[in-house]
DNA sequence: GATCATACGATCGTCACTATTCATAGTGA
């Protein structure tokens, strides 16, 4: 197993300790472990036992369970826990007020076991009969499942989620009485998909922000409102919670609900241990405030540098600022180039000569063309004859468009066997040669790992393109060992993409954090198909800085002459 | 379940909002 599975693990315990009523704390130890394995950079199988208990989180007991999910990929404990716990009870927590006691509740009084059963006790009136229970939630019981259940539990990609963000935050801004408005939580952190939208504003009228938000037109439903705090659901099922603080709270307010809750929690433990205490209003000693205006002030007060919200993960960020040693991470102005882009020769939705435009646009100072190969059909893949005509026709755009320099390149597919889809004199003659695979993703670890680790042997290779092959919210990610292929791709020089479409983002953040301490460079690709696709770059960089990259990581944020000169 | 450390047993983040029992428990963030 590896560490995403064990980490799954230990969230399904977590949900099934829950509601049988387990000690609160014990849940949260299984919810952090789970947390802890998932953003491990090294696969937890090869540490030793005492190395698992020397991360923070993790004792004796969890060492064990890992251990044993490591070499068997079962855990018996969670096998008893499972046959303790209906499994249709753990559903029953995506529902809007209902915790694990009133599941427990329902559970042990009502004989619920699943949505079904929950479904039936509402409809016959046997909710509001429970002490405790009412009228009201059984409402919203029924409420809740009516809603389609495609909508209830998908988070949204933030790419998406991007523009319904700017025209809520244009509405909110009109608001005279508010003197700050901003977005906090994982959007703010730029998480490849977003539950909900976090806005906090700065305001001494709070009532009248409110207002402002529970008058935008989109708001379908407004599932709560007190005096600094209401949560609305929009028409497209987005959840938008509301903090309103006083001025001059915003700065510890806005690091309180940007999060993450790991980074939050350690930073109050920080704050503890100075004698301090730190919540969204503030640091304070005693009852006096020491700073809470703005965020950079906060962190000075607790010793540590202004850390960027895409690492506030609890994945170091907190000791590497303590000690003068964060990350300068990439920006969208480090790229001066992009090595992955398609055009109408292939599955592309315009031309060579579009694209260059496009891309010079955009501000980028070279572009490879890198169409699909034959064995994509679907995509009509470029065979060595058409491939041929494509490097005159590349030629023809070279001379007509200035300000771009353009790259021969190619996205050649990797075979089943880890062949490339065309031959080696053919990959020698272009500039820049990606190798993706695209089809039999599914197929065993170990087979996947050695087709991958076979194509990054071949020397014309230049980067793997979107490694794991993950679409988010509809394909899971190819199974393969990274340590290997990172270690294959150190030796043969051969780079890793992070692919910027907004479903892919491939590599992951946690992805990123172990290529780089592999040593491997990476190159933030569009993969455009159109010309409107370059500003997707952004996305890409935000992958790579919640992946602690820094511009020297990256190939593409070298000039072109310099990508070049790099040894094989 | 992990961690700290009067080395066994206490502590583990904190707060707003809602419903119902109208002072408190549960939830959600």
């Amino acid at each position: 197993m590896d560490n995403r599975e064990i980490a799954n693990v230990f969230d399904e315990i977590a949900d099934l300790l829950e509601i049988s009523g387990a000690n609160f704390f014990r849940v949260r130890a299984y919810r952090n472990a789970a947390r802890i394995t998932r953003d491990h950079p090294v696969p937890l199988s090869s540490l030793t036992t005492e190395q698992l208990c020397e991360l923070p989180g993790i004792g004796e007991e969890l060492a064990a369970k890992i251990e044993t999910l490591s070499s068997t990929g079962r855990l018996p404990f969670l096998d008893e826990l499972k046959k303790k716990v209906p499994s249709g009870l753990v559903e029953l927590r995506s529902i809007r007020g209902l915790g694990p006691k009133r599941i427990k509740l329902l559970g042990e009084l009502l004989e619920v076991r699943d949505k079904e059963g929950l479904r039936r006790a509402a409809e016959a009136g046997r909710i509001r009969a429970v002490r405790g229970l009412g009228a009201k939630l059984e409402e919203q019981i029924l409420h809740a499942l009516a809603e389609p259940a495609a909508q209830q539990e998908k988070r949204m990609l933030y790419a998406d989620a991007e523009p319904i963000v700017n025209a809520l935050l244009t509405h909110m801004r009109k608001c005279r009485a508010a003197t700050a408005i901003d977005v906090a939580g994982s959007f703010r952190r730029r998480r490849e998909t977003v539950g909900d939208i976090d806005v906090l504003a700065a305001s001494s009228k709070p009532q009248s922000v409110t207002e402002q938000l529970r008058a935008y037109g989109p708001v379908k439903e407004v599932l709560a409102s007190g005096e600094t705090k209401t949560s609305v659901v929009l028409a497209d099922g987005l959840q938008v919670d509301l903090r309103v603080v006083a001025p001059g709270d915003f700065g510890a307010a806005l690091l309180y609900f940007t999060g993450s809750k790991a980074h939050g929690i350690h930073l109050r433990k920080i704050a503890q241990d100075r004698s301090l205490l730190l919540n969204e209003y503030g640091l304070f000693r005693g009852k006096k405030a020491i700073a809470a205006a703005d965020e950079k002030g906060v962190y000075r007060a607790l010793g540590l540098e202004w850390i960027p919200p895409e690492i506030r993960e609890d994945r170091g960020e907190i000791e590497a600022a303590a000690s003068g040693k964060l990350p300068h991470l990439i920006a969208r102005k480090d790229l001066r180039g992009d090595l992955h882009s398609h055009s109408t020769w292939t599955d592309g939705r315009a031309s060579i000569e579009e694209m260059a435009r496009g891309a010079a646009r955009a501000g980028l100072e070279y572009l490879a063309v890198t169409d699909h190969s034959k064995r994509l059909t679907m995509a009509h893949g470029l065979d060595p004859k058409r491939l041929r005509e494509q490097w005159r026709e590349i030629d023809r755009v070279v001379a007509k468009v200035r300000g771009i320099k353009l790259l021969r390149g190619i996205e050649v597919d990797i075979l089943e066997d880890g062949s490339l889809d065309l031959p080696d004199d053919v990959l020698s003659e272009l500039d820049w040669v990606v190798a993706s695979v695209h089809y039999k993703i599914e197929q065993n670890s170990r087979d996947l790992t050695r087709r991958i680790v076979k194509a990054i042997g071949n020397p014309n290779v230049d980067v793997l393109g979107h490694p794991t092959g993950r679409l988010i919210n509809h394909r899971a990610p190819g199974h393969f060992d990274l340590d290997e292929v990172l270690r294959a791709a150190r030796g043969e020089g051969c780079a890793m993409e992070i692919n910027s479409q907004p479903e892919r983002l491939d590599l992951d953040d946690v992805m990123c954090i172990a290529a780089k301490r592999a040593g491997v460079k990476m190159v933030i690709s569009s993969d455009a198909h159109h010309p409107n696709q370059f500003a997707g770059l952004e996305y890409g960089v935000n992958q790579a800085r919640r992946g602690w990259i820094e511009s020297s990581d990256v190939l593409n944020s070298r000039p072109l002459s310099k990508l070049r000169q790099r040894s094989r």
